[in-house]
DNA sequence: TATAAAATTCGATAATTCTAGAATTATAGT
DNA sequence: ACTATAATTCTAGAATTATCGAATTTTATA
């Protein structure tokens, strides 16, 4: 994961819904949830909802599987994880040189 | 660290020019760096740096001293930990639960 | 006290993002 | 075919963010 690529991804992440999207989704696991769940859930309108997942399945942090109707959200948990990575050499950089 | 305080982290991170500022105050270490030298560093104009420092400062990312002309940015490691601990409980929580 | 250096603030513009109602598409069931 | 459901796309306004030159503030030094 790039430079460029961890700014989109915390970017994405640094957006209230889409971060409770996120909580949402992980707290949900593997199997995920649907968009209809997420938007019974917390409340958030349709269209705005639509949005926020398109931008974040464009980023990797989650993928959408159609199953006939419903759209099925599941986390990227091995993205987030490259995050964190990411996150954690930065930090550390510092302190063990 | 709550979650509006996690998404205002987040979304400075996601800026490419902030990602690089912080990247490389890391490396600076905890004596941190001047301003000038992250303007010198990275080529970024005074008033656009300066602007995104403030945001960084803001949120806690950073902390500034003045000494006489210069100011020292130094990065707040504690609060990339907070951050990193928040993602990671919420990486895991799918995978344990 | 004039000059230079370090950094911020001001001001203005461009660009992006957020929001959500209305319309549309796709699919399932009657 | 008709109706309902799930979700997206369209559209447009509001709000925020990014950018950076010019002016300003603060402090050190000749």
């Amino acid at each position: 994961m790039d430079h460029e690529n961890v700014a989109a991804s915390l970017a994405e992440l640094g957006n209230s819904h889409r971060l409770s999207v996120f909580r949402f989704l992980v707290k949900a696991g593997h199997e995920g949830a649907s968009v209809g769940d997420i938007q019974r859930e917390l409340g958030i309108p349709a269209s705005t909802l639509s949005h926020h997942l398109a931008r974040m399945a464009k980023v990797g942090l989650i993928r959408q599987e159609k199953h006939s109707r419903t759209i099925i959200c599941i986390p990227e948990y091995e993205h987030l994880e490259q995050l964190i990575g990411f996150l954690r050499e930065e930090c550390c950089a510092g302190v063990a040189g």
